[in-house]
DNA sequence: AATGAATGAGGCTTCATTCAT
DNA sequence: GATGAATGAAGCCTCATTCAT
């Protein structure tokens, strides 16, 4: 299962082939500047950064919140797109497909995750459920975690809905670390190090 | 060693009695409100938290960044008093000590830390060397670690450096998984093990 | 005489039985969006209101002014036919026939009258002569009240170009009185009362 | 009875000299934007007119509504100040003095009166109540308007309630008449004639 | 030193109008 | 002719910062 182009939403009749071109435009330019400037940046630089009017912006998410919010769904989908493929791979080392597709991840979003706070700073309910998004991913890791727990990779007690808080924390770290690869590293490595089996059999 | 109160600069001459006061009102207004609100928290309402006129917030701090860092630096004083305090106990379980000063330190700022971002989002380089808080830190933080690691309850290969990244980490987490206590516990759990001296020995 | 369907403009060439199907269902739709949201309400809220696009109300109004304005002239196209009707029927009783139908009138436009201030603050002088709508509307009303006065109804000093002023007048008094009917009955009546015969003669 | 100057908020601390002169000001300059560009008018005009920055105009008056209800009232304020002052003349002629006085008021405001409507437009009920303007005013014309009755110069039936209703048609139809003097002294007239003791007696 | 009024740049959002499909 | 996506000027409002009191 792959995701439609641009998680456009789901309910609506099918837009026109240039609205959905410009909406994905959007949404592209729009991940970026809020990664480089951080979710503060102005609604108009994303405009510009699509090469559309601010108008358009607006007329395809009717507020900055529901822009924030597509964004970070849209990256929600990819994440389940990328655990799924990994899921259909069916790798002969689970453990270590497990990790590797955490570690990309994380290195992935390392540099650019300020939209959790930045919507629930807002209020905003994180939408997990929205656009089944919620399932796809509890789905897709689930079956990598059960794998590689199978394996012995993965201590026993770890349960899925536990990953995507530990996901959270370890991409925080790793943000935080910034530009310094070796730290950044060595705090990844140690923070999955509490992942696996023998961790936690005391204490 | 004790943080001099609310961390005036140390430089400048010495205050009058009434403006230290009103710096410190205004340093703890602001940390309340920037907690409860966001660091996109109006200026003007932390006057109001403090029951000063805004004019005087920007006489004690002349941009809104400024006060930012001091608060941010305030805390990092706070945190190096308790673990100066650890440190001077000298418990009879070092193990138990590093992992209770943690988890406290973690649990404290969960709920309210988003310092970090709104400094570094602002392209602040995080000032760790001002008023000698990083050596202090890392001072006091050394000191639990080798202490733990002597004892045999951390992994030997974890240094100084690597631990305040991790603990952003950790604390970002926790904030994650917000209300729900079992969750918080658990991903705090699960991530400091990899701390353990078990955890990294094979892979 | 009656009024040609949607009042369409009378120079240019015949329209497509579809397109004066549309021009017609904007025009209504116009007036009852206009009605409830006030002339402020989006041109595309009336689009929506007539099944159209908005590129189609543009298509026949080329100006939302022109859209107002047509609005207008249509309202006082009907006010006209309508006051034709009462001249046709030649009521036994002239006075009665006269204040039923300025009562009526008001009645109706009493919810939704802000065209002609939308208007004028726009700049617009009311067309008074475009279509012919003036001609017609004096002529009637004209007539109603030319037999009225000589029924000995109304005061014979009243003229029929004072008399529109007047009915806007009472109009607003009743569209402020708004849901309190009799307040609005006993505004009406008084102001009416203005125009019968005894009033004016003394002073 | 006097307003104070500028019909400033009653309940809050005085204002500084300086803000208090800005506030009139402000009010002042809304008053004749409003009046010549109708209520649509920027708010940016209003602090060009008035000669403060826009952020002054917002200080005083957090919502463009609440600066035109501020408008609002301070006009009903001297409205009912002159009434007052009409009450206290104690004339010998109280049914010209009544007259003379509601003549006064529409042609004062005949040219600049959207208020009602810009507010009612918007949703405000308007604040009859608010800083008891409605009790000064229906008080000053109950007086006048029961003297006059008393001296035989206005219908026994017509009560306070209704006047202000009726002052607001024929403000309307004076407004309407625009420039041309004639028609609107004569819209007036006949009007007003409504409010006449013979008027009404029969019918 | 403290106060809080004034300032105005800048952000979000709406909507009349144009134009490619 | 109809459609609705795109446009951008313009409006309302916020808030960091300055300055007269």
């Amino acid at each position: 299962m792959v995701t439609p182009a641009a998680a456009e939403p789901t309910e609506s009749k099918p837009l026109r082939a240039d609205a959905r071109r410009n909406r994905a435009r959007v949404l592209e330019a729009a991940e970026s500047v809020f990664a480089a400037k951080g979710t503060g940046a102005p609604t108009e630089e994303v405009a510009r950064a699509a090469g559309v009017g601010i108008g358009t912006v607006f007329r395809h998410f009717p507020t900055k919140e529901a822009l924030l919010e597509a964004v970070l769904i849209a990256r929600l989908h990819r994440f389940a797109d990328e655990a799924e493929a990994v899921v259909a791979a069916d790798s002969a080392d689970p453990g270590a497909a497990f990790f590797t597709f955490l570690a990309g991840w994380i290195e992935m979003s390392s540099a650019k995750n300020a939209y959790f706070e930045a919507l629930t700073a807002a209020g905003v309910t994180v939408p997990k459920e929205k656009s089944g998004i919620g399932g796809r991913l509890l789905g897709a890791l689930g079956v990598l975690l059960s794998r590689a727990q199978a394996a012995g990779a993965v201590r026993e007690d770890l349960v899925t809905g536990e990953l995507i808080t530990i996901i959270i924390g370890v991409a925080k770290a790793a943000e935080y670390a910034g530009p310094d690869a070796r730290l950044r590293d060595r705090a990844v490595t140690i923070l999955f190090d509490g992942l696996r089996p023998s961790a936690g059999e005391r204490r």
